[in-house]
DNA sequence: GCATACTTAAATGTCAGACATTAAAATGTA
DNA sequence: TACATTTTAATGTCTGACATTTAAGTATGC
């Protein structure tokens, strides 16, 4: 059904899918126990092993939880935003770094993204936000800051733009987005002057979610955006230049 | 370091753990074979069952494949968007339907998240997706079509809206906001006179994308967005009415 | 009767070794 | 040279055992 390439998959393949699709539809519920390795092993006519694989892939997933002990076995996981957050970062970062996805294509998707949740930020934005936000300003112009560092704080910046609009789906889909433009953001070397530019961009989005004027923030991320995208461009022809 | 429960993990987790980060860190590339199954479990000093606990919780995250035969063995998997889809779209699922995520908060981050395409997808949309959307709006149309059939359909038809900024990151990141609304849409019941009023906004989608017209295709979407949230809102009422 | 210490039981975690199956490579043969 | 066969090295699966953890039950002492 699934592949394409009719190859039968393992039977720990096919029994962590079956108990997927019944966490999925509603079968199994949060909090549920599911029977211990050896009924499973039973019920699947396979041996304890394979029933172990199969519940170490949706383990793997945060599908189900395991406890030891005598009261202890498999129980099916509330899945959490908080759960989920670093799987996605990992499969963005993944994406990315394996698909010779462009810093164009990628700084696309993100500011697209970030330019979504502008207007609902500068409607709910909270003050602990906005401090995290001045504060990560702040750090951003401090001399001797490295570029790696300059970037971690460029990433917290706008995650805490993001949070600012208070919806936590949106939160964990630009999650990955953001975090996973860390590695191709940190090839670029920032002179004091970028720096100083993307700063001001920043002061100007602070600015504007703190008046709750929506146009102001998205007029201040598109030229961010701009910005970025330029210094990429001349990165890159300043590479050609240094191989000829 | 991860847990706070500074709980030590299972062995099988750990050596995952050790895999998986050497995969992000790029120290195995791209179908670079892992050693065989009875080399790692001499490497990191446990049974083979164990390593093969661990390689199955890769193999959950289509980090590895397994090939058998005597030139077999796990490969590094070049993730690719395509395999991620899926995962993507279960995950974003079952957060949604495992945290009470209201129906209110799942629309505001798809709506927010579509309108960041419109502009991308006004510029670059393709005839294949305008076929595809035109022919999901004729699908909406027709008579005796049960309600789950319509969400399907709306469900493409935005997919298509989507996929028509050519921005596969961003698909990617819209698929599991789309898709995963699909239950929560699924609840709704929809009159004549509903389906009458989304198609005439999808139709101005479609237009507005035909034309170019971004901002066009915002107002149409901007408007959708509205009804559907004022759908929601009747459906709750009616129910609270039921109830009384 | 109650608190504490010990024992038991049930579950997952780990190990060892064997056999089955697969698929490519090496070998043999017409 | 082309084809069939054998070898080989890997994953897939099974059996059985033991280790470890944890809650519950039980005995002991006061």
């Amino acid at each position: 059904m699934k592949n394409r390439k009719n190859k039968p998959a393992d039977l720990s393949a096919q029994i962590a899918a079956q108990i997927k699709d019944a966490i999925v539809a509603g079968d199994l519920i949060v909090d549920e126990r599911l029977p211990s390795e050896a009924e499973l092993s039973e019920q699947f006519s396979v041996s304890r092993p394979t029933v172990r694989e199969a519940l170490k892939r949706l383990a793997a997933q945060s599908l189900i939880r395991t406890q030891r002990g005598a009261t202890g076995g498999a129980f099916v996981n509330r899945l959490s935003f908080e759960d989920a957050y670093p799987q996605q970062i990992t499969t963005s970062t993944l994406l990315l770094s394996m698909n010779a996805v462009s810093f164009d294509t990628a700084c696309e998707a993100r500011y697209a993204l970030e330019r979504a949740c502008a207007p609902l930020a500068a409607d709910r934005r909270s003050a602990d936000h906005l401090a995290t936000m001045r504060a990560e300003i702040h750090r951003q112009g401090q001399p001797g800051l490295t570029d790696e560092a300059f970037c971690a704080s460029d990433v917290a910046f706008h995650r805490a733009l993001v949070d600012a609009a208070d919806n936590p789906v949106l939160s964990y889909q630009l999650a990955g987005a953001v975090e996973a433009m860390q590695p191709l953001m940190n090839m670029i070397t920032f002179t004091a002057r970028d720096r100083a530019q993307i700063i001001t961009r920043h002061t100007g989005i602070a600015d504007a979610l703190e008046e709750g004027n929506a146009a102001k923030a998205d007029a201040e991320l598109d030229a961010l955006a701009s910005y970025t995208a330029q210094l990429a461009k001349d990165l890159l022809s300043k590479r050609k230049k240094a191989q000829t």
